[in-house]
RNA sequence: GGGCACUUAGCUCAGCGGUAGAGCGCCUCGCUUACACCGAGGAUGCCGGCGGUUCGAAUCCGUCAGUGCCCACCA
C-alpha cells in the first residue's frame, strides 16, 4: 500500500542512486540512435548550488530526460570550471585567516593549497546536482584544468598565436588594483557614484595671471597630464591652441591642442589629457604624439618614477616637498591632498557636485584603474565574423529570438579581448621569453626551448610568462574540449555540434559568444543549434537576490521541505523563455500539492486493484468513458510534446497539470467509481485497463519534470523493473476509435452535472438533499444517455432519479437548459420562486446580449463577404443556438408561473 | 546618449488577428469511503493612454507614458 502522504525524502536518494548505478544517464557513442547533446554550463568547482542553478539545470534535465525517452542517444556533459579569480580569492582569504600571504609562500605552494581546497570542496556542487535529480553522464565529468582540457587550451593558444589572432600588446587595460590583475571589459561594471567635478586652473605659459580652466573628476591623475585639449571650433580657446600651459605642482610644460574629443558643452570646455590613465585620453595622446607617463602603480598608489625628469627640471615652480610626499599615497588620499594643495595655491576655480558612472571590478568591487601594461590579446573582431554569420543564417538560433539582437550588437562592435591575468590559479600562458626579449609560444617548454636554441644558440635559457589565461578562455572551448579535442574521438564525431545550450542572458557575452567564436574557428561548425535563454531568479517581489539584502533562497532548503519534484515543477511552470522568474517558498508550496494529487490518485487506483496489465490493448476499448480518457490523454501528450519542442516548460507543465488534475482526477476517476464499485464484468475490466494504461502514461508524461515521484510510483505499481521509467518510451499521440462520439457524450454528462451543481449551489440546496431530475423536450438519444450515466449523475449531481416530465410541471422547480433538453429540479420546499425567476431572466439577458452582438455582426455585409467562411458559419450557428436556448428559457419562465 | 523587454482579474503570469484564460488569493457550501496539500459553486478585467490598419485588434503598425534591464559614458 502507498503511504497516506507523499514523502519525497523516503525515496529520492534511493532512486537517484538506482538510476546512476544502472547507467541510465550514460551516452553511448557506439549506438545507432541519433544524439541529443547538452553541454552543462560548468559551475564553479568550489561553488555550491544556488537557486539560479536550480532553474537552469531543471530546464536542462527536463529536455534531456524527455529526449532520452524519445530514444535519442543523450549526452548531458557534466563538469566544473576552475573559476580563476573567484577560486583564488577564496583560497587567499582562507590562507589570510591563518596568517599566510600567498606572496610569502610562493606560486607552487599556493597552487598546492588551491588544489587541496578543490579536493575538499570540489564535490559539493556535483553532489547537489544529484539531489536536483540532474541526469548527467557522470563518468564523463570534466574539469577545465584537467590534463585533456589543459592540452586543448594550449593548442588553441598556440594555434591562434601562429595565425596572428593572439598577440601581445602594450595598451591601456582595465586594471583591478585589489586583485592586481588585468580584467576584460566584460568584468567591469559601471556604478553610479556621487563625486565632484573640480575646475582646475592651469597657468598659461608666458602670460602671468592668465589661466585655462579644465574640469576633472580625477584630480589625482593630473600629475600625468601631458596636454590640455579644446575643441577646434571653440572660439573661447582659439588663441590658446598651439601654446602651452604649465602643469601646476609638477611644472611640466604641456601643449594646448585642438581635438574634437573635447566637448565645449561639458565641464569648462577644456579637458586635461592624461593618456596613461584614461581610455579617451589615450586615444587623444596617440593622435597628438603625446608622452604617456604613468603616475599610478599596480596598487593604485601614486608613483613618481616616470615623471622624475619633469620634477628634476622644474623644481623651482612648485613646492617639491609636496609632490615628493605624494609618492606611495593611495589614489584617493592623493586626490584629497592634491585638491587641498591646489586650493591653497588658488588654482581651484570651482567644485561642483557630480553624479557619474565609475567602472568597478565586478568581483573586487573597487574602482578600476586604466593602466598601461603589456598583455596578451585575442583578436575577437576577426573570430566574431563567422559567428555573426552563423546566427544571421540561422545555423544557430536563439530562443527567444530577440536575444540575437543583443548578441549582434555586442559582436559587431567587439574589442580586442585581454586574455592574460596576473593570477596564479589558471592555465599558465604557454609563452617563454629569452633574455634578449624574443618570445616563443609553444605547447610545451621543450618545443619552446628547441625553437629558442635554433634561433639564439644552445646556451639560451627561457623564462615562462607567469600570467594565466582568463577563465572564460577555457570555457570557450568547452563544447569540444570536453569531447576529447584535439584528439579525434568518437564522442567528438557524434556529439559536436550540440543541440541546445541552456543559459541565462547574463552570460551571453562571457560565454555564448566566445563558444561561438572558438567553436566555429576550431571545429568549422557552430557549437550548438539552439541557444535557449532563460531569465534570472528573483524573489517574490521581483528583487534581485543578494546576500546583503538577505532575500537569498537556498534551493536545497526548498528540496528539504517540499521535495525536489515540487521545486522542479514550480520552476518549470514559472520559466517562460527569456523572462525572469519570481520565486519564493510560497510558490513551491502551492505547486507541491500537484505531486500530492498525483500520489493520491495513484493510491486510489491501487485501492481499486488498478495496476499494470500488459495484455491491455487500447484499440479494444469500446466504452465512451474509456475512449474519452484515451483521446483526452492523447491530446495532452500532443500538447506536452509540442510545448517541449518549443522549449516551453511552462506550457508543458500546465498541459500535464490540467490533464492529470482536471481530466483524470476530477472527471475520469469520479466517473469510474460506479463501475469500480460494481460487480466484475467486461465494463469494469475495461475501465481498469484504461485506468492503468493512462496512469502509466501520466507517469511517463510527468517523468521529465517530476522524475522522483513518477519513478517511485512506476516501481511501486510494478510497471517495469526497478528504476526503469527513465528508459521508457515517450508516449505518442494515437488515433482513438470513436473519439468524437465519446467526447460528445462525456461533454454532455459533464455539462449536465455542472449545470445541476450550479443551480443547486445558487438555490442554496444543501448537499444532503437529493432531488429527481425531470427531463422535458429531450430527444430519445439524450434520454438513453441519461440512462446510461444514471449512476454517475446520481452520485455527482446529487440526484435521486432521472425521468421524463409527464404532464404539468410541479410547483417550485429550478430549471436548466442543456442542449435541446430542459431539466427540472422540483424543489418546492427549498426554492425561492422569485430568485429562480431572477436567475432565469439574468441568464436569458446574457444570451440575448450575446445573440444581439452576433446578429449585428452577421448583418454587416463587409463581415459576411470578407471574413473567412468558416468564421461566418460559426457565427450563424452561434446565433441559432442562442436563439433556441432563449426560447427554452422563455418556456421555463412560463412554466414557473407567477 | 544607443538599444531591448515589459505593462492582461487582488497577486504571479499565459494568450499575440475571430465569443477574455490559468494558478494562487478571496467569498459561499461541504469530513460524498484517493486526496482539507481536498471537493462543489461563485465574484472579479474600458487586456497602460491615444491614434491607425482591418469586416474584425489584448493580439499588427505608429505614438505617448510608466517599469525593468543591457551597452556606452570617471570633463
Amino acid at each position: 500500500m502507498l503511504d497516506k502522504t507523499l514523502s519525497p525524502a523516503s525515496f529520492e536518494q534511493r532512486i537517484y542512486e538506482g538510476w546512476e548505478a544502472s547507467g541510465a544517464f550514460g551516452a553511448d557513442p557506439g549506438s545507432a540512435a541519433p544524439p541529443f547533446t547538452i553541454m552543462i554550463p560548468p559551475p564553479n568547482v568550489t561553488g555550491s548550488l544556488h537557486i539560479g542553478h536550480a532553474l537552469t539545470f531543471t530546464i536542462q534535465d527536463i529536455l534531456v530526460r524527455w529526449r532520452r525517452m524519445q530514444g535519442r542517444d543523450t549526452l548531458w556533459q557534466p563538469g566544473t570550471d576552475h573559476a580563476g579569480i573567484a577560486t583564488q580569492m577564496v583560497v587567499e582569504r582562507l590562507l589570510a585567516g591563518q596568517g599566510v600571504d600567498r606572496r610569502e609562500i610562493g606560486r607552487d605552494r599556493f597552487l598546492d593549497h588551491v588544489w587541496e581546497w578543490k579536493g575538499q570542496s570540489g564535490g559539493n556542487i556535483t553532489r547537489q546536482l544529484r539531489r536536483l535529480g540532474a541526469s548527467l553522464d557522470w563518468p564523463r565529468e570534466r574539469f577545465t584544468m584537467d590534463a585533456g582540457l589543459s592540452e586543448a587550451v594550449r593548442k588553441v593558444f598556440v594555434t591562434l598565436h601562429r595565425q596572428g589572432l593572439i598577440y601581445r600588446d602594450r595598451r591601456l587595460v582595465n586594471w583591478d588594483p585589489k586583485f592586481q590583475t588585468a580584467i576584460s571589459d566584460l568584468e567591469v561594471e559601471s556604478r553610479e557614484v556621487k563625486g565632484s567635478l573640480w575646475h582646475l586652473r592651469y597657468p598659461i605659459e608666458g602670460e602671468p595671471g592668465r589661466f585655462i580652466t579644465v574640469a576633472t573628476t580625477r584630480p589625482e591623475t593630473m600629475l600625468g597630464d601631458t596636454a590640455v585639449a579644446v575643441h577646434p571650433e571653440d572660439a573661447r580657446f582659439r588663441d590658446l591652441v598651439g601654446r602651452h600651459a604649465i602643469l601646476p605642482l609638477v611644472g611640466r610644460r604641456i601643449p594646448i591642442v585642438a581635438d574634437e574629443y573635447s566637448d565645449p558643452e561639458k565641464g569648462s570646455g577644456a579637458v586635461k589629457i592624461t593618456p596613461a590613465h584614461d581610455f579617451n585620453d589615450f586615444a587623444v595622446g596617440k593622435r597628438h604624439g603625446l608622452p604617456l607617463p604613468s603616475v599610478l602603480d599596480a596598487d593604485g598608489r601614486i608613483t613618481l618614477e616616470e615623471i622624475e625628469g619633469d620634477l628634476a627640471a622644474v623644481e623651482n615652480l612648485a613646492d617639491p616637498g609636496f609632490v615628493r610626499g605624494l609618492a606611495g599615497q593611495d589614489r584617493f588620499v592623493a586626490r584629497k591632498a592634491i585638491v587641498a594643495e591646489l586650493e591653497r595655491l588658488e588654482l581651484v576655480a570651482a567644485i561642483e557636485p557630480h553624479l557619474h558612472a565609475v567602472p568597478h571590478g565586478d568581483r573586487s568591487g573597487v574602482p578600476i584603474e586604466p593602466r598601461l601594461t603589456l598583455q596578451w590579446y585575442c583578436d575577437a573582431a576577426t573570430l566574431a565574423q563567422p559567428a555573426i554569420k552563423a546566427v544571421e543564417s540561422g545555423q544557430t538560433v536563439f530562443v527567444p529570438r530577440h536575444f540575437e539582437n543583443v548578441f549582434f550588437s555586442w559582436m559587431r562592435d567587439i574589442q580586442p579581448w585581454c586574455v592574460s591575468r596576473q593570477l596564479w590559479w589558471g592555465h599558465q600562458i604557454p609563452a617563454w621569453y629569452a633574455p634578449d626579449g624574443s618570445t616563443f609560444v609553444a605547447e610545451t617548454e621543450e618545443e619552446a626551448l628547441a625553437e629558442a636554441r635554433a634561433k639564439l644558440g644552445p646556451e639560451v635559457t627561457l623564462q615562462r610568462d607567469p600570467d594565466v589565461l582568463d577563465t572564460w578562455f577555457s570555457s570557450a572551448l568547452w563544447p569540444f574540449s570536453t569531447l576529447g579535442w584535439p584528439q579525434q574521438t568518437p564522442e567528438l564525431a557524434k556529439y559536436y555540434p550540440g543541440d541546445v545550450l541552456v543559459t541565462g542572458w547574463d552570460i551571453i557575452f562571457f560565454w555564448v559568444a566566445r563558444m561561438m567564436m572558438m567553436g566555429h574557428h576550431f571545429m568549422g561548425d557552430v557549437p550548438f543549434r539552439t541557444v535557449y535563454i532563460h531569465g534570472l531568479v528573483r524573489d517574490e517581489k521581483g528583487q534581485k537576490m543578494s546576500k546583503s539584502k538577505g532575500n537569498v533562497i537556498d534551493p536545497l532548503e526548498l528540496v528539504e521541505k517540499y521535495g525536489t519534484d515540487a521545486l522542479r515543477f514550480t520552476i518549470a511552470s514559472l520559466a517562460t523563455p527569456g523572462r525572469d522568474v519570481k520565486l519564493g517558498p510560497k510558490r513551491v508550496e502551492d505547486y507541491r500539492s500537484f505531486g500530492t494529487k498525483l500520489w493520491n490518485a495513484a493510491r486510489f487506483c491501487e485501492m481499486n486493484g488498478i495496476g499494470p496489465d500488459p495484455a491491455f490493448d487500447p484499440a479494444t476499448v469500446t466504452t465512451p468513458l474509456g475512449r474519452w480518457l484515451l483521446s483526452t490523454a492523447d491530446a495532452a501528450v500532443a500538447e506536452a510534446t509540442a510545448a517541449l519542442e518549443a522549449f516551453r516548460t511552462d506550457d508543458y507543465a500546465s498541459a500535464c497539470y490540467r490533464f492529470v488534475w482536471g481530466s483524470f482526477c476530477d472527471w475520469f476517476l469520479e466517473f469510474a467509481k460506479p463501475a469500480l464499485n460494481g460487480p466484475d464484468g467486461p465494463e469494469k475490466t475495461e475501465i481498469k485497463g484504461v485506468a492503468q494504461h493512462v496512469l502509466g502514461l501520466i507517469l511517463k508524461l510527468l517523468h521529465p519534470v517530476m522524475p522522483y515521484v513518477t519513478e517511485e510510483l512506476w516501481d511501486r505499481f510494478g510497471y517495469g523493473p526497478d528504476y526503469s521509467l527513465i528508459r521508457q518510451e515517450w508516449p505518442r499521440p494515437a488515433v482513438v476509435a470513436g473519439a468524437e462520439a465519446a467526447k460528445a457524450e462525456l461533454d454532455w454528462v459533464i455539462r449536465l452535472i455542472t449545470e445541476v451543481r450550479g443551480v443547486r449551489a445558487e438555490m442554496n440546496v444543501p448537499p444532503s438533499v437529493t432531488v429527481p431530475l425531470l427531463v422535458s423536450g429531450a430527444s430519445a438519444a439524450t434520454l438513453s444517455r441519461a440512462d446510461r450515466w444514471l449512476d454517475v449523475i446520481r452520485r455527482l449531481a446529487r440526484a435521486t432519479e432521472i425521468r421524463p416530465l409527464e404532464g404539468e410541471a410541479p410547483r417550485g422547480v429550478a430549471q436548466i437548459v442543456v442542449d435541446e433538453a430542459t431539466i427540472l429540479l422540483p424543489l418546492a420546499d427549498v426554492i425561492d420562486i422569485a430568485a429562480e425567476r431572477g436567475r432565469l431572466a439574468k441568464e436569458r439577458a446574457r444570451l440575448e446580449g450575446d445573440a444581439d452582438k452576433v446578429a449585428a455582426k452577421l448583418a454587416n455585409q463587409d463581415f459576411v463577404s470578407r471574413a473567412k467562411p468558416e468564421v461566418v458559419e460559426e457565427n450563424r450557428e452561434r446565433l441559432a443556438t442562442a436563439k433556441a436556448e432563449i426560447a427554452r428559457l422563455d418556456a421555463a419562465l412560463a412554466r414557473i408561473g407567477d
